[in-house]
DNA sequence: TCCTATGTTGTATG
DNA sequence: ACATACAACATAGG
C-alpha cells in the first residue's frame, strides 16, 4: 500500500529497536527483495551492530547501524505490498517475511508478499550514494514552484497524472496522493503536463498540503483521511465528489486507475473540440 | 477463470 | 540523448 505517509507509519514500527544491538540477521524465503545487494556482507556487517538511526525520504526508508566506528546503512522500499513490523523475540518467520533483525527483546521484520519491495545495503564511513542522490523532498526548501514547472514542461506530452507519479520529481507521491492532489488543484488527470505547467503554483501548493496533512493523519497512526477528502470516496462504487456531489469518474490514465470529478477538474480550454468525431469512435481519453 | 491491487524497472520505439 | 509507452515482476483476493 505504501506511499510516503504509509512509509512513515511503517518506519516508526521499528522504533522500539532503536539503540538496541542486532544479534543476528535472518534472510528468509526468496531473496528477490535483495536483488543487487551483497547479502553476505550485509549479514556479516549488521551482526552485533547497534540500530542507531532511522529516517525516510519519499518512499525510501533508511536505517543506520553502528559498530565501533563503522557504519552500515539499510535502505528499504516497500514496493506495493511491503510492511515493517515488530514482533516478539521468539518470532518465527512466515513465507513472506524476508528480512528479520533479531534483537534480544524483539524481532524487526520486513514482510512483502509480492516482493516488489527491496533492501539495499551500504557499509563505510559516508552515506551511500543511493541515499545522497535522492531528489528534493516535497516539504523541503529545494522543492520550489520552478522545480515543478520545469519538470512539467520537460514531460510536456505525458498526462499529468503519469507525471505526478514520477519519483525523480515528486518523491513519495503514489496513486492515491496523486489523485488527491489533482482533485484539490482542480486539474484533470489526463491534462497534458505541458499545459498544466501554467498551473504549477496550484500544483505545488496542493502537493505540499496533501503531503503535510497525510503525514499527520495517515503517517501518525494509519488513520484514514476525513470525508472532505477525495480519498474515502474514490474507490466507492457510486462515490461522489465531496465538493459538489458529482458522481466520480474512473479510468486508466498513465497505466494506473484514476478517479476524478468530471465537474470540478477541468481539462482546460486547450482541449481541441472533437468536432467531427463519429459516434462510437473512442476518444483520446482512456477507456472507462 | 479473469480482473484488480497505494510500484518500479527494463526495453522498444519515436 | 531524451521522452514516452508498455510488459514484466509475484501474490492474494474478489
Amino acid at each position: 500500500m505504501p506511499e510516503l505517509a504509509e512509509v512513515e507509519y511503517y518506519r516508526h514500527r521499528w522504533d522500539a529497536g532503536l539503540g538496541q544491538t542486532v544479534q543476528s540477521v535472518a534472510l528468509h524465503g526468496q531473496l528477490r527483495v535483495f536483488r543487487g545487494t551483497d547479502i553476505e556482507e550485509l549479514q556479516r556487517t549488521l551482526r552485533a551492530s547497534v540500530f542507531s538511526e532511522s529516517s525516510s525520504h519519499g518512499k525510501w526508508m533508511m536505517f543506520r547501524f553502528a559498530r565501533q566506528r563503522r557504519f552500515a546503512w539499510i535502505g528499504i522500499h516497500l514496493g506495493m505490498t511491503g510492511e515493517l513490523h515488530c514482533e516478539a523475540a521468539n518470532f518465527s518467520p512466515g513465507t513472506h517475511d524476508h528480512f528479520v533483525l533479531q534483537q534480544r527483546e524483539r524481532a524487526l521484520v520486513f514482510t512483502d508478499p509480492r516482493q516488489f519491495g527491496r533492501v539495499k545495503f551500504h557499509a563505510g564511513s559516508t552515506e551511500p550514494e543511493w541515499w545522497a542522490e535522492l531528489p528534493p523532498e516535497i516539504l523541503s526548501k529545494k522543492f520550489t514552484v520552478q522545480w515543478v514547472e520545469e519538470f512539467l514542461l520537460r514531460r510536456g506530452r505525458a498526462p499529468l497524472k503519469a507525471v505526478l507519479l514520477m519519483q525523480q520529481a515528486f518523491p513519495g507521491i503514489g496513486n492515491w496522493m496523486a489523485d488527491e492532489v489533482l482533485w484539490r488543484a482542480r486539474l484533470h488527470p489526463a491534462l497534458k503536463a505541458g499545459r498544466a505547467a501554467l498551473h504549477a503554483l496550484r500544483l505545488w501548493k496542493e502537493l505540499r498540503w496533501v503531503t503535510a496533512k497525510s503525514l499527520r493523519i495517515v503517517g501518525k497512526d494509519f488513520s484514514s483521511p476525513p470525508a472532505s477528502w477525495l480519498f474515502p470516496h474514490r474507490w466507492q462504487p457510486g462515490g461522489r465528489c465531496p465538493r459538489d456531489g458529482t458522481l466520480l469518474r474512473r479510468a486508466t490514465i498513465g497505466r494506473r486507475t484514476t478517479a476524478w470529478c468530471p465537474r470540478c477538474q477541468f481539462r482546460g480550454a486547450e482541449r481541441v473540440p472533437a468536432a467531427k468525431r463519429k459516434a462510437g469512435t473512442p476518444g483520446r481519453e482512456a477507456k472507462e
